[in-house]
DNA sequence: AGCGCTCAGCTTTTT
DNA sequence: GCTGAGCGCT
């Protein structure tokens, strides 16, 4: 029996509501993941629905992945029922289907899936072609393309209401665009969800069927849908039994077409639906709570949502103004070491407490006394992590970009800190990896371009610019009449390309090549083919050349067979599929080690859904937090003080802010001003630590500005 | 074809 | 301050 005994009212509430249509507005650290495994356990126990009628929407493959080991625990009497639900992204659910039906809609079922890399250097080379003024820059095109298929218009369609020369432009861009994609056999992330529901709205009998086969749906964070998906949803719950989590206080994917509105609409969408608030938070200390509460009454429009936790005030959240990107990982090195080791950095303290009792403008008088007018911290050496420590795991480093991470990277190596950065320079992003892969993706499709031109001369093989283009005319006019035709007819006619004999034979070989992976035989496993392109392509030579940075990458390179390795139990050509998928739609988050006991840094983005004891929030400064580009926008401005809510209840237990007075951007040393986040905060949950170069008067927060 | 030099653009956030 | 695209030279 499904044991409800630990649901709170609310939850059980939401988990026992009637089928039908569901909103549960789920704030921070409400339970809102053990609602969604309740309740899919619970309509299979209590409601005999079968589980393969179940589909769970999950934002990311790490979530979609924790919620199927939830649910099986939870249902654990009945063997198997998790491995028969679909789970997943909607991207990797719409890949998954279009595998099987999308020879409907022209393409094969082999097609290749487009990450943004691959998509910028189509769109780059149509722009190249058509010799367009330098005011329509490749960029522009990409993202108003996206733009387009987010909100489901083709070419043809468009209507993003804009001025006529761009519009013109953007027809042509886009319609040359998408031809080139149909004929290279591959579509880009929005074409998962754009020409999913243009299948299912043009497809009466499969919509029909799928309409059958996911009688059941949930989506989780569903405050971060976007009009396809919307539309995906709208099309396939039929039966109206859609149970959407979410809440509208996170939405931070605005930036990627996410529309807020979804879920503020759904009563209007369905007016039957049963709504239940889940305002119980299990996570954060009062304090915490608190201040994300201050922090989100910034924004006058969002959903009046009363947060409430029965935990215990806990600490007080620490400010911390450093002198420069610099003294921010500094502080948060130290902090981290002293915390996991129990013990104080007795050079830091000392210092502390020399400032004792004294004014600020004292303080910094007595600083520059102690170690001139530069950074004040730069003269205290961190101490390095004791060998016996407490687990890592348990702190996290948020910031609004990438960039911050580098500062911080360099300080904790110099600390000896096990870190992990999520996203940022990212593996499968390394070139012997993405030559590697599109070695792999060209197994699979031949007629994929990208990776063609990526690979057709690497290693060298004296087929340059002139002679790649010569065969690219040539299987864009080839795969124009007959878009069917297999690599071993296309080998046969490929003769007639015109270009120098030298090319023309490293060409056939190259394509022999190609032919040959296909022909290894079925039972032939992944890491095999993987060996057998490293040797048969040249790549081994050409990484293995001696230098210390050839065997580094070559060692990337084995560990890229050490991760399709988990895929031997399968033929090698679907588990080529498999992986190249899994590759394609691996969100950052996916590749966070969660057995390593490091330290986490990560953007806020990366960082929603995840909770920790100690959360240090780096960079809370004016246009870093909110970000610069956000400032002329007020829906964008909302967008970031959400950004700000997401960082703040990640924390269980202590929370640290810190922002800098200076900044480098762009080679150019910037001063900053403290984020308006910083100013909202209650006086009675905040206390300033080291150099306080803030002061509390009147519960607000007010910044001195120092003069050096 | 391959090397090395210069200069622009870049830092929002991601499936 | 770094990267990578583009150009020119060998």
């Amino acid at each position: 029996m499904l044991d409800l005994s630990s649901l709170n009212d609310a939850q059980k509430q939401a988990v026992t509501a009637p089928l039908g249509p569901v909103l549960v507005l789920a704030g921070p650290g409400s339970g809102k993941t053990k609602t969604l495994t309740f309740r899919i356990a619970y309509i299979i126990e209590k409601r005999l629905i079968n589980p393969v009628n179940i589909l769970a929407l999950t934002f990311t493959n790490k979530a979609a992945k924790e919620m199927r080991a939830r649910v099986r625990k939870l249902l654990s009497r009945f063997q198997g029922v998790s491995e028969q639900l679909t789970m997943g992204t909607f991207h990797s659910v719409c890949a998954r289907i279009l595998r099987k039906e999308i020879s409907a809609l022209g393409y094969s079922p082999n097609f290749t899936i487009f990450d943004t890399d691959d998509q910028h250097k189509v769109i780059r080379e149509i722009c190249d072609d058509l010799k367009l003024d330098k005011k329509f820059p490749p960029s522009l095109f990409s993202a108003l393309i996206s733009r387009a298929k987010n909100i489901l218009q083709l070419p043809s369609e468009l209507d993003l209401g804009m001025d006529s020369p761009l519009k013109e432009r953007l027809q042509e861009v886009y319609g040359r665009y998408q031809d080139s994609l149909f004929r290279q056999n591959a579509l880009d992330f929005d074409d998962l969800l754009m020409l999913m529901v243009k299948l299912l709205d043009s497809n009466e009998k499969l919509l029909q069927k799928y309409q059958k086969q996911f009688a059941y749906i949930l989506v989780d964070e569903y405050q971060d849908t976007n009009p396809a998906q919307y539309a995906l949803l709208r099309l396939l719950s039929k039966h109206q039994n859609l149970f959407v989590v979410g809440d509208d206080a996170q939405s931070i994917y605005g930036f990627r077409g996410s529309d807020i509105t979804n879920i503020l609409n759904f009563e209007k969408d369905y007016p039957t639906a049963a709504i239940i608030k889940l305002e119980q938070n299990y996570r954060s200390s009062k304090n915490i709570l608190n201040a994300a509460q201050k922090v989100i009454e910034l924004n006058s429009e969002q959903k009046e949502k009363t947060l409430w936790t029965e935990n215990l005030s806990g600490e007080k959240i620490i400010i911390r103004v450093a002198e420069d990107e610099r003294a921010e990982a500094e502080f948060v090195a130290r902090k981290i070491i002293e915390l996991v080791s129990h013990e104080k950095n007795e050079l830091v303290y000392e210092a502390e407490e020399e400032y004792k009792g004294y004014s600020i403008l004292e303080r910094v008088l007595k600083a520059r006394k102690m170690f001139g007018k530069t950074d004040v911290f730069r003269h205290l050496k961190l101490s390095q992590l004791p060998k016996k420590h407490d687990s890592l795991k348990e702190y996290c480093v948020l910031y609004r970009t990438h960039a911050q991470s580098r500062a911080l990277e360099e300080v904790f190596i110099e600390s000896g800190i096990p870190y992990q950065i999520v996203g940022g320079l990212k593996f499968y992003e390394r070139k012997e990896i993405k030559d590697m892969l599109a070695y792999l993706r060209l197994c699979v499709n031949f007629r994929d371009l990208v990776s063609l031109k990526r690979v057709i001369n690497e290693p060298a093989r004296g087929i340059g610019d002139r002679s790649y283009l010569a065969i690219r005319d040539f299987i864009v006019d080839i795969t124009a009449k007959n878009k069917d035709m297999r690599l071993k007819d296309f080998r046969e006619k490929f003769l007639k390309v015109q270009i120098l004999p030298k090319a023309l034979a490293s060409a056939q070989d190259f394509f022999a090549m190609l032919e040959d992976f296909s022909s290894l035989p079925v039972k032939a496993t992944l890491p095999e083919l993987l060996k057998a392109v490293l040797r048969r392509t040249g790549m081994e030579k050409f990484l293995r050349d001696g230098s210390e940075k050839g065997e580094s990458k070559w060692e990337n390179v084995q560990e890229l067979i050490t991760v399709t390795s988990k895929f031997k139990n399968l033929p090698w050509k679907e588990a080529l599929t498999a992986f190249l998928e899994e590759v394609a739609l691996m969100a950052e988050i996916d590749q966070k080690q969660e057995e390593k006991d490091t330290v986490t840094l990560m953007t806020l983005h990366s960082a929603k859904g995840l909770e920790f004891d100690n959360v240090f929030f780096v960079g809370l400064e004016e246009g870093i937090l909110p970000h610069s580009r956000s400032l002329i926008d007020p829906g964008e401005l909302a967008e970031e003080i959400r950004l700000a809510y997401v960082g703040l209840t990640r924390a269980r237990k202590r929370l640290f802010l810190i922002c800098a007075k200076s900044r480098m951007s762009f080679g150019n040393r910037q001063l900053q001003t403290p984020s308006r986040v910083l100013k909202v905060l209650p006086k009675e949950c905040v206390e300033f630590q080291g150099l306080p170069l803030l002061e509390q008067n009147d519960g607000e927060i007010v910044v001195e500005e120092m003069e050096f």
